[in-house]
DNA sequence: GCCTACATGTAAATAGTTACATGATTGA
DNA sequence: TCAATCATGTAACTATTTACATGTAGGC
């Protein structure tokens, strides 16, 4: 095993394996790409991401290039291209074939889901309930501590808290809709033989993916 | 003028005072009802807090108090009930004042909202329209971004996305609502010479409050 | 010639958590 | 008496942003 040096992330490391596995990219781009599987509407700070990648790369799991062949008469350098290396798609595949109880908490669950289309069928819907499940816990929570304070809390207050209560509600809802197609899907392969656990897009567009209401 | 010994934090230190200011209370009980205002669906750790309301003794906003009078016999201790001072409420309502660009960013609108039944109309307006224009703005990059990337995407990124999007129209079609409410609220107030401007409840349960899918 | 977007990076500050340490009170 | 919940606190660590520093490429 290699000397741990750990430190990295975790999410925005997971980001950022999961991208460069899909193809090699630089910085800048895979910067503007990361907002989109992180799920932070603010893009991460390339204070974060530069420190992130040269770590990556002195663990082994990320290599950089620098920017394929001079492309005819400008020989433009600056750009470094950032590509997996065996072991870092290796880790990846690792990291993603994990169902862990952290896997379906806030921070990382949006990532993860991001990546199901390279995730086993299994560890998805393994996943997908945890996450259901967890939300019906806070649902739990926030019902009886409503129910508690009802009297005592401004229209404000009420209103906002009421807010947050509806957005997991949603999520729960959304999270139904998406395990059902998972079983459909996995049913459907079963009986007429078809070669891959591709995702299956629920029919509708609703459902929604709220989180926290501040932050 | 105080030689700012500044430091601490913004959202938990706004949503301490204006806990404080309804009522004085101990660190543990202040700890629960935190997550109701700062919409944050784990609570704030202890490690944050009482460091917090350290600081904010030591700028003369609170002061602590040794659990009033020692009921009966027991005299039991232990309990320290922090209480804002007359400096702390002067500092509370010029906080709740302020209508900057950052009181309708993710991080502070929730705790604004909460403490809207002691903010002024104008600004509660104020607020609730840039939260609405901020919002918007980012409905046109999440729409852009999702038009440029649509066929590149896999099913469950899309998806993972579209509800992103979901959430963010949800969350505009409840401000309209509170909006609405904010403006009939004032016109009746001015027509009918009602005495206060305090809130008014929207008719339905709808609306919702998300604001990231992940973290 | 200048401005905008592209591109990479570091140091310091900021915000917050986790793990630990301690002890009182309440109810089964 | 034992466990759970109440109650307060600190030190170390984790994660992340902001401000700065530097330079290139392309359009007007």
């Amino acid at each position: 095993m290699a000397p741990r040096s750990a430190k990295r992330s975790g999410v925005l490391e997971l980001a950022v394996l999961g991208l460069l596995d899909q193809s090699p990219m630089h910085g800048y781009e895979l910067r503007k790409r990361l907002s989109g599987v992180l799920g932070t509407f603010h893009a991460i700070s390339y204070g974060s991401l530069y420190p992130c990648l040269k770590d990556l790369v002195a663990r082994g799991w990320l290599v950089e290039d620098g920017e394929g062949e001079p492309t005819g008469l400008s020989g433009k350098r600056a750009r470094i291209v950032y590509r997996l290396t065996a072991e870092g798609k290796e880790h990846f595949q690792q990291l993603i074939a994990e169902a862990g109880p952290d896997t379906w908490e806030d921070e990382r669950f949006g990532v993860r889901l991001a990546f199901f289309g390279r995730t086993e069928a299994s560890v998805r819907m393994r996943i997908l309930e945890g996450r259901r499940s967890r939300l019906e816990e806070r649902l739990d929570t926030l019902r009886q501590s409503l129910a508690r304070s009802r009297e005592r809390l401004d229209s404000y207050t009420l209103e906002l808290q009421q807010h947050g209560l509806d957005s997991v509600e949603r999520e729960v809802r959304w999270l139904d809709e998406l395990i059902a197609s998972e079983r459909d899907a996995s049913t459907t392969t079963k009986k007429s033989g078809a070669p891959t656990g591709q995702p299956v897009t629920t029919t509708s567009g609703a459902g929604n993916y709220p989180t926290a209401h501040g932050e």
